[in-house]
DNA sequence: ATAGACTATAAGACTTTACATATATACTTA
DNA sequence: TAAGTATATATGTAAAGTCTTATAGTCTAT
């Protein structure tokens, strides 16, 4: 459950009620984490439980009390010896897959419109990297102008380091499922989806392992 | 839960027992899709009560006895109908990716040691890939030596085409994987991992999208 | 001879994740 | 004015998947 870690190392940047933490997760780690509002808040009281993290009420006129829930030395402590970690292996579970796995029921049309639709999410996908990317410079640029050139800046710079490396992940593994995706479509048009088609194209690939 | 759907989809190759299937599975689609022992046999009797397949008791004398499962036509039709359908949005979640997150917090040789372990990890996965590929590529040459030059043959040849596809997906997903991750081991070992270098790199790829 | 692996099915408990709903107030938009 | 969105926390429940154990015989290797 790598949730409790994400939480805790969400917490390790600045305090946050259960509700800036999804919107932090929303903007953030969004294209290689999802969580649930409702897991957010139990996890935050299992961790609580387990003296990890501590909160704060947070009294609001307008508004619900906030929990302002901040990280014990116990939750840094788990938190670094869970970070250096093997990372536990992901169990892949692919429905696009699954299906191109039977494209010899699925016929041109239907492999076509299947293969169509995934390009459109994967582009789609890119695009918002994009937008992200653009927004942590325009974030960047500010920050840096207000905070000059000290400790401060140096250490903001730090954190973005990781964000940065997820996003490039996320951009090259995106551009490398488009060109897949790509090829399939051309091949399909071109009548070239074949067994030996793809066996050479696989020992081109390998090949080059 | 396209775990019905991959059930179907085997059984529209042959009849299975729950137990084939299992290790039909693990051989064919392990590296997109896992599927539990306990969840076959489950979603096999769900599928029945909705009859979408039937069963026949196979009694064996030194074995418990099989239960073969066939497809019934309201089976096909319900595959078919999933297979045209765009494939479910995935909820990636990667606790690689959430460590590398907080970078910051990890330091040199924790980064390292986390890389290089999934650097590994990769690394075999490719091999089993090229595995896979010699032992379809044995079993075609033998299977269509058998069968000649005729109809069979072609339907066999089709039958190929979508595992060849989604290993075709796994090896080009998997060689961006490690290329992503060579770069950032570089990266760090020359002390280049800094938000300055990640922004030109990103550039690099996005200006390419 | 004994331990472990293979064939074959199945139930039970448990974890994780997802979805819906509840409560309570303020602000914005059609 | 009604509907929708935002802030804020929390519970109930279902679905999906994992892990463990049970039964029962065969075969292989140490």
């Amino acid at each position: 459950m790598s949730l409790r870690y994400a939480i805790l190392g969400f917490l390790t940047i600045r305090p946050f009620s259960g509700y800036d933490i999804k919107r932090y997760f929303d903007n953030s780690v969004r294209h290689f984490w999802s969580a649930d509002q409702a897991a957010i808040y139990r996890t935050l009281a299992d961790l609580e439980k387990d003296q990890l993290v501590g909160h704060e009420r947070v009294e609001q006129q307008t508004r619900p009390d906030r929990k302002l829930y901040r990280i014990t030395p116990a939750g840094v402590a788990e938190l670094d010896a869970w970070l250096v970690l093997p990372a536990a292996a992901v169990v892949r579970r692919e429905p696009l897959l699954l299906k191109l796995f039977f494209t010899n029921r699925l016929g041109g049309e239907g492999l076509s419109a299947v293969i169509d639709a995934e390009l459109a999410a994967v582009e789609a996908q890119l695009a918002e990297y994009k937008g992200i990317l653009e927004s942590i410079e325009h974030d960047r640029a500010e920050v840096l102008q207000q905070l000059g050139d000290g400790d401060a800046a140096e250490g903001y710079r730090k954190v973005l380091v990781g964000p940065l490396i997820t996003l490039t992940n996320g951009v090259r593994i995106g551009v490398a499922y488009r060109d897949w995706l790509r090829g399939l479509a051309q091949a399909s048009e071109q009548g070239a989806l074949t067994d030996s088609a793809m066996l050479a194209e696989l020992h081109r690939l390998v090949d080059d392992v």
